[in-house]
DNA sequence: TGATATTAGTATCGAGTCGATACATTTATC
DNA sequence: GATAAATGTATCGACTCGATACTAATATCA
């Protein structure tokens, strides 16, 4: 009796050290781009970001650390030429920032990287029933510490389509793209879970 | 059909964004134990690895990291009194790594962490799948890369028990008790998986 | 047996991370 | 219009991590 829940208490703990080196593989992607891992994932959130969270606020959201740190990784990513700020004409505080054509590059030339090659040993199956299993510990953690869970703009219950298939926000009151409609958005509440 | 392919493009994109998350998330793991994430893991490893394996070297293999920062992590977790260092007796370049009771304390003392909040929230078949989804990645990636899988001592093929219920390693030449059989092994070979 | 790898590990450096604190500026609130 | 809140920067210190150069012990092999 002893001995099986010493068993247990063994396997859960073998459980957690597969777990946690998958993780340090996975959150150390970006040095083979050149990159530290946090630029790479700055980098990456802020190609897909939509304009209203594609600032310091909405990168600090994104990575989950506090605005100095992120402040740091935008100087960087500043002085590698990668990303550039443009000062919001509504909003004085808040600074756009974009991508650059060097940083859109980088992006498009490194499109296999170790989170890739890591899915390819999974089925297509596989692949899809481990990101379902991701993505509900992910939200489910982010709205335990309270943090902000994101998601693409067209999947969120503030994305409205009319007949003539333009789209718009119903909470910032903008029109929408095709293209922003496939964007990530910080204000997104996703339409799919109940409230 | 050029949109249903971008779709595609941003749908995989997006998995590996919430992955790239999810694994922030993991890796971050330590500093509610006051400790560095690396610091961490090392604490973990040194707990669980067998006395072969627990040494600076091992240490190495399993954070896939250079010696010169392992080196610097050991320092640091020395002078915080959770490690000590032992000259092996056979070979004096070799220094065995071990927990203090300060540090096996504080292991136990941290029982729960954010991987093990993570996987609360999946049900315990979901978990399961889970983690061998999470294997099977892991493996095949230190194969490909030429990583050190490690593995239970138990389940490898150089594991023999008597009738006796005695365990010896027949490739290290040394008796092995109920414990070692336990323990993680730098040298272990999977006896599940075909050669 | 002795010269020469090889192995295990340390020392040090520089670029970068990250939280904390203090600060400036702009906008919101009352 | 005074005060609060929001957005972001500047700077500090402890730490990470790879790279390089180093020491010391063991293996190899002629």
């Amino acid at each position: 009796m002893v001995f099986g829940r010493y068993n247990i208490r063994m396997t859960v703990s073998r459980d957690i050290d597969i777990l946690s080196r998958f993780a340090r593989i996975i959150a150390a992607e970006g040095y083979t781009h050149g990159l530290q891992p946090v630029q790479w994932q700055a980098l990456r959130f802020l190609d897909t970001a939509n304009r209203f969270s594609r600032t310091a606020k909405g990168l600090t959201a994104w990575l989950g650390q506090t605005k100095g740190s992120v402040s740091q990784t935008l100087i960087a990513l500043e002085s590698k030429g990668l990303i550039e700020r443009e000062i919001d004409c509504d909003d004085a505080r808040v600074l756009r920032l974009n991508l650059t054509r060097t940083g859109r590059a980088l992006l498009a030339d490194s499109q296999t990287g170790l989170p890739e090659r890591m899915l390819s040993h999974l089925s297509s199956g596989e692949h899809a029933q481990f990101i379902i299993f991701v993505q509900t510990m992910l939200l489910a953690e982010l709205h335990k510490s309270g943090g902000t869970p994101f998601g693409l703009c067209r999947d969120c219950r503030h994305f409205i389509s009319d007949s003539n298939g333009r789209h718009h926000c119903a909470l910032l009151q903008v029109q929408l793209n095709d293209l922003d409609a496939e964007m990530i958005c910080i204000e997104q509440e996703s339409s799919l879970v109940e409230a």
